[in-house]
DNA sequence: GGTCTGATCTTGGTCAGACCAGTAGGCTAA
DNA sequence: TTAGCCTACTGGTCTGACCAAGATCAGACC
């Protein structure tokens, strides 16, 4: 039935973006790819212009294309900057969001380590060691220590040398940095949390160093354990009896 | 008289967008409202339907709010399910990359064993039984034996009820069907395998069941390894020398 | 011959008005 | 009172048009 529904039964919109997911997923359109005009695309597709729009605008939040204007529409490499986006709106109603998020933040960097341990090479350890050095000497700053203690993670990961574990942690990074802000914050009331901090990434960083990957995985395990210890801690007013810290 | 400068000087849809945006994230927008109808929001704002459209798909992309056909635009509770689509077609971007998705989906499963050894309730429990008698019956079977193997690994993300770890699963299995598929056809070629897979899979189960974070994900990490073993053995035509499996 | 300039084509950005198809609620008729 | 219809409203879509500015290339100028 239906006889303006062309040759799928989607509605105009899905027939649009599936048209173009098609072509994404299968690559033949990779990024730096122009798209064909909006125009084109229309009558391609037997559509109206504000519908090809729509998809493509869809695609723009999603962060898979940039319409430029004037210009055209190209693929872009996939940034996950756009799903500061959607982070924003859903921690605005949904914090709670946010402990479920951090256990994929965990699985991938204690995967990555592992990798790490396997594939770093001396610059992998160099841009550990400065993140490092950067989270002993701003460890009394909210902003910079948090955004010190992010780049050592990010490190990590990008020992790991895995293209796929890179973009799943730079997605979740939105995330991160709140997480790390409030818990740099925690550094200027709990001084004991100075020690944890420096020490349990030195230990992170010796086990990588070392190429041993259960040690390295189980101690960023703990740092994480012990991390959410404090803040658990810190809601409830009592800290500082964090003494399993080896 | 530049008459279609808006007042806040935004392009229409960004105009319309920020709008929207204000509105939710100050919290007069909840989960659950229904927004204006769009040819009013179209008037209020000065900016054409087609426009209002946009921002509103944006949004329906981002999953913040649904369109339903003729009733109007509601608020939805965020749910990161939308980030499915971003990561799908984000990873289909790296060709050449399985192996390295592989690695996210070690991850993601082995954190996901370790929730689910703490959270698995009786209905995991008898889902994970189901899909491992599956795993059994259907050894022979290229086709539904690698179901009954997604469906195990599954499971397992499942009882993990980390809504954000099934999600990536989710998204990272599209891409890895093709990969179970061919360790399934393996199985015909190599009858060790047989015996590696089911008593691999019961392992697992087992530590599951016994609640024993460190070795599920140990004995999964492990299941992963000889997957890996076997299939690289099976390139150069040599096989059923893994002894190393214990 | 090579370079600069400008008209023109093309592209995205937007608008206005229109029609369709269901939905919801009020109104009418039984 | 109640069943059923009618209409206003909603989203879904199309058509055709105009604007502004990048891209292109012919023709003028050096």
């Amino acid at each position: 039935m239906e006889l303006k529904r062309a040759a799928e039964g989607e509605k105009g919109f899905e027939k649009v973006f599936a048209f173009l997911r098609e072509r994404l997923l299968a690559g033949s359109l990779k990024p730096g790819d122009r798209l064909i005009s909006e125009r084109e695309l229309a009558t391609l597709l037997g559509v109206s212009r504000p519908i090809v729009r729509e998809a493509l605008r869809a695609l723009t939040v999603l962060g898979i294309v940039e319409i430029r204007d004037r210009i055209g529409t190209v693929v872009t490499q996939p940034d996950v900057s756009v799903l500061n986006d959607f982070f924003t709106f859903a921690l605005a109603q949904q914090a709670d969001m946010l402990d479920d998020v951090m256990q994929a933040r965990v699985a991938i960097e204690c995967q990555a380590i592992r990798l790490a341990c396997e594939r770093a090479n001396i610059a992998d350890f160099e841009r550990l060691q400065r993140a490092l050095a950067k989270i002993g000497e701003t460890i009394d700053e909210a902003d910079a220590g948090g955004m010190a203690d992010f780049e050592f993670h990010r490190a990590i990961v990008v020992a790991s040398h895995s293209e796929t574990l890179m973009v799943l942690h730079g997605s979740l990074a939105g995330l991160l940095t709140h997480s790390h802000r409030s818990r740099r914050e925690l550094v200027q009331a709990f001084p004991s949390m100075k020690t944890y901090l420096i020490d349990d990434h030195r230990r992170i960083f010796d086990a990588i160093i070392a190429r041993d990957p259960e040690r390295a995985d189980a101690t960023l395990r703990k740092h994480f354990a012990i991390g959410d210890e404090y803040r658990r801690r810190a809601v409830v007013g009592d800290i500082d009896r964090t003494s399993a810290s080896g």
